[in-house]
DNA sequence: ATGGTAGACCTTCTA
């Protein structure tokens, strides 16, 4: 079973490209952040057509989820759970439906710059809620998977240039601290698992030519728990992806869990 | 010294 996260940086300007991506890789599962466009935006009949049952989670201009499923997702949940007044559209979990059911998340963290705001007290807020959700969550003990855009680099190896981003939320020791403590909960990080080297990056910004400098970093990511853990089979960062046409500041990562 | 790009959309915000 194979199953991917991407961060689009728009769906509806990005769609040639990410069809042109689903066709070539077919993930059973993929959960996409950064739609920027309400349910109704959407384009679903385009994901249909390849295939795929879909949900979303979506909001105006901002952020935005959404499911894309070969099977039929079950207990659809939008939104994270712990603050009733949160506005925004970051996470849609479901159980992927099958012969062996594999729970997943998509969550779209947020970036939190510039450090020193509430966006950064938004951003560990966010952490501690994802972290209780978690919590709960693991005890299932049922294969599950939580994915997307974490806008957290986890350490200097993570990044081409860790200097460049001391001062940057996505590099604070508070924001690293949080990510270790989902893993302290019980969660791998698929990467890690299967031998990431240093130098493998998910992410090229757009500007200053981060992306012919390899100036990149990993900030995507993919926690399991112990009972998709212990199914990992693969771990794909589609890093071409970023060279092609229009493309997301992004690239496709792809997990392979023996199901 | 504080650039550079991309997307949504009303002019500036977010990343």
């Amino acid at each position: 079973m194979r199953l991917a996260t991407w961060n689009v940086n728009s769906i509806n300007a990005r769609l040639e490209t990410v069809l042109g991506w689903f066709e070539e890789a077919m993930p059973d599962v993929a959960v996409l952040q950064e739609i920027k466009c309400v349910d109704e935006k959407f384009p679903a009949e385009a994901f249909e057509r390849l295939g795929y049952n879909v949900a979303v989670h979506g909001q105006k201009t901002y952020n935005g989820v959404a499911m894309l499923s070969k099977t039929p997702m079950e207990d659809i949940r939008r939104g994270l759970p712990g603050d009733d007044g949160d506005e925004q559209a970051r996470y849609i979990e479901a159980v992927i439906s099958g012969p062996r059911p594999v729970r997943m998340a998509g969550i779209y963290l947020p970036n939190g710059n510039p450090v020193g705001t509430e966006k950064f007290a938004y951003k560990l807020a966010w952490m501690d809620r994802l972290h209780r959700h978690a919590a709960e969550l693991l005890k299932y003990e049922e294969p599950l998977v939580i994915a997307g855009d974490y806008n957290v680099i986890p350490r200097p190896e993570d990044a081409d240039k860790p200097e460049g981003w001391l001062g940057d939320a996505l590099f604070q020791p508070e924001s690293r601290a949080a990510y270790r403590a989902l893993q302290n909960l019980g969660l791998t990080d698929a990467f890690m698992q299967m031998d990431g080297s240093a130098g493998e990056y998910t992410f090229w910004d757009y500007q200053a030519g981060a992306w012919p400098r390899n100036h990149g970093i990993r900030i995507d990511h993919a926690l399991l728990s112990p009972q998709a853990a212990d199914r990992l089979t693969g771990f794909e960062i589609h890093r071409d992806v970023r060279g092609r046409e229009k493309p997301s500041d992004h690239v496709p990562v792809v997990v392979e869990l023996n199901i």
